[in-house]
DNA sequence: CTAGCGTTGTCAAGCGTTCAACTATTCCGG
DNA sequence: CCGGAATAGTTGAACGCTTGACAACGCTAG
């Protein structure tokens, strides 16, 4: 009890709060919902395989993977086990780093990919476009900027996830 | 190929999306993640927790605190059983439907609860309120009631989870 | 009383994540 | 060169969450 009273939460704060958890909660689920659905992977999944197919030759370093996907090492490793056994993506040892390796995308995962992305382009825009005007979206703009200037500000633990 | 083209993502659409994702994805993380450190328990049981706590006689119906807490019933169920294991929460039956039953906050679910705020608060200030300008966040909240919106207006599966 | 129907809640299987080793390779100081 | 530290990535076990099938119950009508 060395706290000298908690700042706790007005009540428009607290308003605030359960209504960003709420919302944002329900829009990444909506979109991980829909992914799942129609294209039988979930959003991480699809996160990954835009990430190879926009990267040269449709390949990355397994740690560059992970850091474009923010995500951990074994998670990474676990995920590409499991799109390696669908067929849609493909590991190798890497060329200049005997202890590396290369994910690259196969034909058939941008196959996938290119299948998935117009249902999931049109979910992003029924949760998000559709539901702001211009200036909101502005405004968004702005505050995921201030929140990720938070978010690189924290310290994080070995991985690509938060620790305090 | 019924598909007339579908409204792709400007450049400046997919950069508003992505930094939604990830700052939000981060958000929500880092709050779970103090939760879970300092107090032993994720955001959805504390969030199980409050909605007790505010309830009269910290007691509710089992199906209003899945609709409170946004939770399928058997996620619920589940959850609710883990509590009751730590001793955080008793269930009895319901007097006036024998068919239901009541969850109760007990004694130590609201010490634990009490404990864990203080902490709880604090990382919210610090990931939310302390990024963001005044102005933002009322920026913040017209962005969070459009969402809500757009997300009662979409149909969802026989729980309390988006469908399509 | 009992048959049908909707509601309430639980159980079990499958999946994904995390954590803690563990191997192999590279880097760097002596 | 050699030996220790750091890096790259994988693995397997334990855990928690979600989903779908299912059982128990109560209400209403014949």
């Amino acid at each position: 009890m060395n706290d000298p009273g908690p700042r706790w939460l007005s009540a428009g704060e607290q308003h605030s709060w359960r209504d960003a958890i709420q919302a944002w909660q329900w829009l990444l689920a909506a979109v991980d919902a829909q992914l799942q659905r129609d294209s039988g992977m979930p959003l991480a999944y699809y996160e990954i395989l835009v990430r190879l197919s926009e990267a040269p030759d449709h390949s990355l370093r397994m740690t560059q993977l992970a850091e474009a996907s923010s995500s951990s090492k074994s998670r990474l490793s676990h995920a590409v086990a499991r799109l390696e056994e669908r067929g849609w993506v493909r590991r190798a040892d890497c060329p200049t780093d005997r202890r590396g390796q290369v994910a690259t995308l196969t034909d058939g995962g941008f196959a996938a990919l290119s299948a998935a992305a117009p249902g999931h382009v049109e979910q992003v825009r029924k949760v998000l476009f559709d539901a702001l005007t211009a200036e909101q979206l502005r405004q968004l703009d702005g505050i995921n900027t201030a929140i990720l200037a938070q978010a690189a500000s924290t310290p994080t633990d070995a991985d690509g996830c938060p620790a305090a």
